[in-house]
DNA sequence: TATGAATGAGGCTTCATTCAT
DNA sequence: GATGAATGAAGCCTCATTCAT
């Protein structure tokens, strides 16, 4: 027999969420220096003290933002990597290009986050938060770049692109992908001009050219 | 007869210099929010009042760290353009590498440094640093980019590389640059593989395969 | 149904009261200069932090300190405006009296806190209080004055008291009594002979002399 | 033989004059509080280090600012007693405004250093200034009040003013000056209309009838 | 579960004063 | 005498976190 949700864990799933929409809000227009707890209680419209009945400090608050867009590249490669193994008709630009619509997808489904991740890379945050919220987003992002290791080390068996470092290949992907998006940004934050998507078009068309050629597709 | 410095400008020259060593120091070490003034002037082995002296606030101190990297990629860069402005026997991939070459060169003299430039670039500071330094730091920027973009162009002219939007070539191989940099750093932090200089060649030559494709050189 | 006041909001009342009547015990004590919001918070028995939830700054703190003294001036002052009005019995000499009673009565309420509002009117605070606190008390000076202004203009229409400038002869009223408690309490505490009252109902029977010079009453 | 002043003097004493006004433009600008010895400094256009050449400590700077004003009442009040002695030709109006017209020319010489003067009596003051400095303006102080005194003792004996208590009548001139000087200032910073001397004028007058009320003059 | 007043450690910054030059 | 870099104590204020209600 499934157990129904009760009303009562409807709300708390609701309150949650809305405390991770607020804390997103105001991290993004504060910077994380500049945020403090009141501010997300106050854009949450709950009280200080219920955002610690969800999450067990600041820090963790600002790391289960990061939770989202890991779990929505995992499943953009997921699909990806379920195509690459059953579906003989894809080339090795469909490949390459199939990782830029799987991070794009993530990126535009929530710009904003992005940057939150990649202030985490950076380490901008070394402080306490707990060893929980810490351990669950390495153990996602190492997953992913598993996933993307395996994609490209079969297309690299089906010879739909040209031999080497799966790991590497992964990296220079999703490192491109990052730095170009947040270089962009911010010119975009300066001049209102919006190249994003061309400048990271291009450049992944670029690495097509370089891995596929001579390839069959 | 040339006016000696006096020892009075040696000194406050030396202190300074002191300050922003200890504050690199202890910045990259402990990230932005855990350093504290008084930790870095113990480092420097002078008093917090000193770094008033010299600096206006802690952002202002952070970011003062960001100009010799500004610099760094500013003398690179033109020391390119002259190159690809008198030196007609250098091919496309020279152009582009030069620019890795370039970024490389700084990146090594300081890899700790750069993730400070990251920061300032996610706009994880915001608040009071001083206009001067906001503004010059901004100046230093978009004078490289102007470089940059000036290069391109000339190698697009000379038809050295394939034609394109100078601008967003250029913040192509800059993204692509940091955004490799960036995650193969924390990476590194983990594993303690060094990928970063192999990963970053792999990408710039696979630029270069699509930018050289059919021209000289 | 009379709503009952919260027992919350009852010790907020009485936690932002204790505030207040430690920090005019600590600022009379030590002078502005010389108190520090540590003291105050010993004193009230409350934390640093605490104090913040109230007043915005110290300056905030200090200047909140004057409102009850401008209220009670401006009772007084009304009371004395309703008798002028309804009570044709009175003579020059109760309304000039009128006014020196008033002052009275409010500063032997509270003598300590008078010197505050001297070192406000001397604009030895000018910095960062909060506007909302600033134009409070400017609010409330100017009500007074005006009140008081229009008792005297009743006053010579009615001809209690000789035709003249109201505004100014307010002023006189107002800075004699503040010109005089202030100079004799500053004999009072090198001498500790108290003449200030004397010196007081010497000065406005004086000035009564003057003004009711051969008038009814 | 007199000793020459040597030219070495003349500069100290012209340094010491110079940090004396720096220091009252900057006090009266700023208020105590906000008032650095930088500033003064720089106003000046003298080291920091000199300010402590010729002066212990801000508050004997801040103090020392006093002196001419109270030299200056005490000129004015000797000259009047000589005249009340010598001169059998005054009468009672002449005294009494001979006390506003001592008062009013110190005044007018400068009347900013008075609202320093008048913060010292407030007591905003009460650090550590040199005993020296202190203990000099007090005895100028007491010996100013005795001179009023024993002025009005000899009008009162020459009947040219109501008998009555000398010291509390001087009490009552001085701090009547000061009050409406104060008061009408701080009205004056607000709506720019100058009834100072109007005003101190009218309370003297008033005063003047009540003390020579059917006195010979 | 929810609230928000209260805490208090700790940060940044100022500035009077000193002292080597 | 004069300078101004350096000191460091001390102050104001913030804010993550707790806990009584």
């Amino acid at each position: 027999m499934i157990k129904k949700r009760s009303l009562l864990e409807d709300k708390k799933e609701w309150t949650k969420k809305a405390i991770l929409t607020a804390a997103e809000k105001v991290f993004l227009e504060m910077g994380y220096v500049n945020t403090t707890i009141e501010k997300i209680a106050a854009e949450a419209r709950v009280s200080k003290g219920a955002i610690y009945l969800y999450f067990a400090s600041k820090d963790d608050l600002y790391l289960s933002l990061l939770m989202p867009v890991l779990e929505g590249v995992g499943r953009s490669l997921m699909e990806l990597e379920e195509k690459v193994t059953n579906d003989r008709s894809i080339s090795g630009k469909d490949v390459v290009m199939g990782f830029y619509q799987g991070f794009k997808t993530v990126y535009e489904a929530d710009p904003d986050i992005f940057s939150i991740m990649r202030a985490f890379q950076i380490g901008v945050l070394t402080s306490k938060m707990t060893e929980q919220s810490a351990s669950a987003i390495n153990r996602y992002a190492k997953r992913n770049s598993e996933v993307g290791r395996n994609i490209l080390a079969k297309a690299m068996a089906l010879n739909y692109i040209r031999e080497g470092n799966p790991a590497q290949l992964y990296n220079m992907f999703w490192g491109t992908f990052i730095g170009i998006v947040q270089l962009e940004e911010s010119k975009f934050r300066a001049t209102q001009k919006n190249y994003i998507f061309s400048t990271l078009e291009y450049a992944f068309l670029s690495m097509v050219d370089h891995l596929t050629n001579g390839r069959k597709g």
